[in-house]
DNA sequence: TCAGTTCTAGTCATTATGACTTTAACTACC
DNA sequence: GGTAGTTAAAGTCATAATGACTAGAACTGA
């Protein structure tokens, strides 16, 4: 790669570039035990700097759409997929993030359903990978998908986002299969029921999931709107 | 002011410039009633768009400073002040923020200590006003603002943010008045206290606070880190 | 029919919360 | 110097939320 004196000097008092990125969060079985786990799709980078290594998915933003139309822009041109969820997660500016180039990375995470991430593409370029084993990434993005996850098992843990994991019906089961993969640990079947029962935006449908081999579960729909961010704030 | 077609053309294309503002709160005490209320200080635009009208303090990021020490500078050089506290609020991107160009603004939020925020300064440019009565600001900042209010009282609630409103010692009815001031209601005295007195990083000193006119109140420290964000996570 | 499974409803002890009462310790005023 | 006024501080009580646990209901598969 050619770099002139000049094309340095000119980096160095040019205005700090905007990017986009996107943390992408899906759950899907396990390899092993079957059981839901959290998966986040990377692409790999296919120049300097960092090339070979796996990154977030990307780009610069364009003139015409606001930053959160790019994020969903840029998680549709990876992967394929639609988010069922997207909120800003934070704007990264340090100085030293890249070392070819001063970067400001605005960066959103998304989720996205399960129907929908089995479909989500998949190449020599981009892989999903399991949360908990990502490796070494590009950049800082391990830092930035650490904190991913902590926004998610927060925001699990008071708001009501853990649906937009699910389809439109879901059993109480699969609503706590959510929570266990996501904050990682085991939840008392019982008192668990009890307190999503017990949310107002959770409504019991007359139906039951057949099928099981075992006493068939009703099935519950989610009322609710996200809604905190100032994006999402009017939006109806 | 003059615009030839081919700037209009070069700022259509042109990259969105990024800038930094911030949402300072400090709590002064209230003409009226003398009891503490929350207050923020702003600047007149001194030119087009909004010419006239108040509006966040704020600038374009410089390319050898990160973000925080953007807010940082952009706070010292409006108001002289150094914040007990600085965190990013969000990076509000839409498409016309500003009818002349396209902004990106990353907006931190701040509080300030009532012995820094007396020797605020303040001039013909620059002045404080009650955050309940802000009137019409320029750009999309009242909007800015009572998002900055809507994370700060949720913080409150949650977090152990009060604290930097108050210098090192503080009694516990001053804590008290800081909650009130900032969520606007009166809270109960004595379960408060039993709440703020169970939390491990509030440390009784064995000082009393003298010259009330009434039974002379303890004093407290906060010996607590405030934490959670990624610019401030590693920061020791 | 019975063993195995999960779903669902319920009990019980512990803890947190809100409304309230009482006593302590100071000042100001008569 | 006593008393009223004020706030600090500690405690009571009922209610609500939570975690650990028990037990019956409803299905499948052998």
């Amino acid at each position: 790669m050619y770099t002139s004196a000049a094309n340095v000097a000119e980096r160095r008092t040019a205005p700090p570039s905007l990017a986009i990125s996107t943390v992408i969060f899906a759950l899907r079985p396990s390899e092993k035990s079957g059981r839901p786990t959290l998966w986040i799709p990377l692409v790999r980078r296919i120049r300097e700097p960092f090339k070979g290594l796996w990154a977030l998915p990307g780009g610069p933003l364009t003139h015409s759409e606001s930053l959160q139309d790019a994020a969903s822009r840029n998680l549709q041109e990876t992967t394929g997929l639609a988010p069922s969820y997207l909120e800003q997660l934070y704007a990264f500016g340090g100085l030293h993030r890249s070392p070819t180039q001063r970067v400001v990375s605005i960066v959103y995470w998304a989720l996205v359903q399960p129907t929908e991430a089995a479909l989500a593409d998949e190449s020599e370029n981009v892989r999903w990978f399991r949360a908990d084993r990502l490796g070494d990434l590009a950049f800082d993005h391990n830092a930035i998908v650490d904190y991913a996850l902590w926004r998610l098992r927060n925001k699990l843990a008071y708001g009501s986002i853990a649906y937009h994991f699910l389809g439109e019906y879901f059993t109480l089961a699969q609503v706590r299969e959510v929570y266990e993969a996501v904050l990682d640990r085991q939840l008392d079947p019982a008192n668990f029921r009890r307190q999503i029962i017990s949310t107002p935006e959770i409504e019991e449908t007359g139906e039951y999931l057949q099928g099981g081999k075992h006493r068939p579960p009703r099935l519950y729909r989610f009322t609710g709107r996200p809604g905190l961010d100032p994006d999402n704030r009017s939006t109806p």
